[in-house]
DNA sequence: AAGAACGACAACCGCCTTCTG
DNA sequence: TCAGAAGGCGGTTGTCGTTCT
């Protein structure tokens, strides 16, 4: 025999949360911590499925989630990560503290892929685009021209992605004498500091050597299961956390 | 000023995997 | 071992605010 149903589907509540539904919910989940979705409903008092209330909390309500649109960084590690993991939100998500798979999805979608057509690239495949298609939204009057602008963006795009990516490569490479140094460095660049060198190794991004797509991809699969926790900003049980909400 | 069109994002839907009895 | 529910995920839709005509 298996388990009872997550919900009734008859008397839930559907469509935007109210602030008094949000109340309840985080009321109930600060005081009672994450356990079984399906009870939460019935005990936080909401008429909603017990799925509707982990979306609402994971996307919206949880505490330690950013606000507001993601930085230049975040959004260029999105797509260095979207490159090599393609549409697989929740593990680009894990890699951005505080942002959802949910926000990250949406402003794929709203932004990043138009700005990469812009660039004359696809943003399925990352590659460039045939210069027929490369920019759908302008007239190619000045087709030389313009072909010159979408070779340059691709090189800057190209340029700033790998200035990204082997700060993640390093955090799990074998090598063990040079670890904890670029551990503190992506913490650094990942809460969104503008360098990106290495001033306590001498180490700078042009002096790590890039892997190939396939050992990237190997060490980005095998280390699917992070979470903020991870990160270190499990702010969860912080009395802080309590008082920014009320405020 | 009003309606249409568009953009952004929250929320839902349905499928898949994991877990439980 | 297996059936079926819970949880997780990605795609899609709905709603609301803003801009354009």
């Amino acid at each position: 025999m298996g388990r009872q149903p997550c919900c009734d589907k008859l008397g839930v509540k559907k469509g935007p949360w109210t602030a008094e539904e949000d109340k309840k919910l985080i009321n109930f989940i600060l005081t009672n911590g994450q356990c079984c979705w399906r009870a939460v409903p019935k005990l936080a008092g909401l008429r909603r499925c017990g799925k509707s209330c982990r979306l609402r909390w994971t996307n919206y309500l949880r505490p330690d989630l950013k606000r507001g649109l993601l930085t230049g960084s975040e959004e260029q590690l999105v797509i260095d990560l979207h490159a090599r993991l393609g549409n697989r939100w929740s593990k680009i998500a894990s890699r951005l503290p505080g942002r959802t798979d949910n926000e990250i999805k949406n402003h794929w979608n709203t932004h990043i892929k138009k700005k990469l057509l812009k660039m004359g690239i696809d943003p399925v495949t990352h590659e460039p685009l045939a210069n027929k298609e490369s920019n759908p939204t302008e007239p190619s009057s000045n087709s030389e021209l313009s072909r010159e602008t979408n070779s340059n963006n691709q090189e800057q795009f190209q340029e700033t992605s790998k200035v990204i990516i082997p700060s993640l490569e390093k955090k799990y490479s074998s090598d063990s004498s040079t670890e904890n140094c670029y551990d503190d460095q992506l913490m650094g660049c990942l809460w969104g500091d503008e360098s990106w060198e290495f001033p306590a190794s001498g180490h700078s991004f042009s002096d790590i050597s890039l892997p190939s797509l396939d050992e990237s991809c190997a060490w980005l699969l095998d280390c699917q299961d992070f979470g903020v926790h991870d990160f270190g900003v499990d702010c969860f049980n912080d009395v802080n956390v309590m008082n920014t909400l009320n405020t």
